[in-house]
DNA sequence: TTGAAAGCGATACCAG
DNA sequence: CTGGTATCGCTTTCAA
């Protein structure tokens, strides 16, 4: 019979047993190695349930994503993998019965099930990494403060200074969006001031990439007159191939596990899939990855 | 009546009308950037004609090409999007009569709708650029030879070193298998030969990474004592900013207009859908792009 | 113009 | 166990 080709109507099917064996990932950036890291994640570990992935890139564009939540509701995606660019309105409303996992961005206080870093902690310890090489002049590169990553990843910026009795000035403290050219024009601010930091912590990778390359352009020496991290991996590292260790400065990062954590959202997904939507499985909570430092040559012991 | 979130069921309308506006897309390698750029313009194209994706990542294994084509087929996609790491199969059989557009693996002669770029010229200018700088001892490493993209790279190579009246020296052309550890340790080689060649022209990104690690273990100086080009940018160049420019020696690529033949894939693939399967729309042949030559710093004048 | 009925291709159920 | 039939939610058609 399947010799000649006969491939059973999975949409019919799907109508039937109302499941469609297939969830939703929206992604706030497509140009991101970090989110695509997750995706990455996120497909092997759909495919080997059976599952299929739906696609979406919301272009950190509100409307976008919602037009996407939309679409992959009428399409009865069983299950929702999202990394919001527009929390408020996530923690507002429930817009459906669909599970929905949330990763990378975590409204605070949310209850449902998702996976994230503890930004915090990441950030803090890079912070403090810094000042043990006795750094005093710190700067930080903040990503969209409307964001719980962004403000974390401040907060645990600020906490490391404070314990360390360091003060927090102003024209140090940076607010991008994330994006590569925000990190470029902060970059530069920062390096023309009359007394530039000594070290910067930049809060993801695309503002690392505009970073390096303001560093460059004023031909300051990184790491001899600044030291610099930067979150994520600017460049996908595959089997252990990174660009960063290739850098002028090999780039010293705080690295988030991104592969896993696609991995783990998508397994959480379907697990409560296959327990039928029974909400409070105990796996139904927050589940927290730790970054990883990963100390290279682009952050050195501060100058005389 | 929406107004209480009603969301009409796509998939009930998908069994009447017979048609999913969805499209499946199909890539051999998640992890390279080139393959992400074109998922990233496949994925604009496709929203902006109301199209969803359905993203599937083979890893260069055959098998699993073959079960996502099924489940696409099965999941009744409108169209399929493919690049092939089986193209023997593809050339033979016609397996449904879903419209599929290939990008950039072609198998030879193949007479459907297809984009990719011209790879024996590609590699020709490149190659012919390194002769240009006054390079004589000119090595290739090469893709899997089986794939038109790696022999057509070759060929372009080949034909370069013979309209200059050069030699192809047997252990200056190297055959890898797209993945980095072969640029790696072919790279290796390829530096540790007794008279090392003194330019070095690499089929694709994620070998070219391979490659940069060989050349900085060995301390071998680039481009002073070896000129390095590479195919694809190894790194998302993100809104013009691209890490390729960040290297040690800022890069020297052929660099492939990824996101703009996957928009053209997709558009492509939509047109024909719309156009009710009549399949010759003049539209429907081989679309060649041109891949450009991106000349930074990584390719130098012959040392003496 | 509006409304009722048939049917898309599977599954699930029930009767024979 | 085998086979006929209702059903999923929508579009399409046809009749009123």
């Amino acid at each position: 019979m399947k010799a000649l080709n006969y491939h059973p109507d999975e949409v019919a099917r799907s109508l039937r047993v109302k499941k469609t064996t297939t969830i939703g990932v929206v992604i706030p950036d497509f140009s991101s190695s970090f989110f695509v890291e997750v995706v990455r994640g996120v497909e092997d570990a759909a495919r080997s349930s059976g599952y299929s992935v739906l696609l979406c890139n919301s272009n950190d564009d509100p409307q976008q994503e919602q037009r996407h939540l939309r679409v992959l509701l009428s399409r009865r995606v069983d299950g929702i993998l999202l990394a919001s660019t527009d929390l408020y309105s996530i923690g507002q409303q429930f817009w459906s019965n669909t599970p929905v996992v949330l990763f990378d961005r975590i409204p605070n206080g949310y209850q449902g099930p998702a996976v994230a870093i503890d930004n915090v902690q990441a950030a803090y310890s890079a912070t403090k990494y810094l000042v043990d090489l006795g750094h005093r002049s710190l700067a930080f590169i903040a990503g969209r403060l409307d964001l719980p990553t962004a403000s974390d990843r401040a907060e645990g910026f600020r906490k490391a200074l404070e314990h360390a009795h360091l003060p927090l000035r102003g024209e140090y403290f940076k607010r991008g969006d994330y994006h590569p050219q925000s990190g470029y024009q902060n970059g530069l601010e920062l390096l023309k001031l009359p007394h530039p930091p000594t070290a910067i912590l930049c809060s993801n990778g695309m503002m690392t990439l505009g970073l390096l390359r303001a560093i460059a352009e004023t031909h300051v020496l990184c790491p001899d007159e600044v030291s610099v991290i930067g979150f994520d991996e600017p460049a996908p590292d595959a089997n252990g191939f990174s660009l960063s260790t290739l850098l002028k400065p090999e780039l010293t990062v705080v690295a988030q596990p991104g592969y896993e954590m696609g991995q783990r959202a998508a397994q959480m997904l379907v697990k409560t899939l296959s327990h039928n939507g029974s909400e409070d499985e105990g796996e139904n909570k927050l589940f927290t990855f730790q970054a990883e430092l990963r100390v290279r040559k682009s952050a050195a012991p501060r100058p005389q």
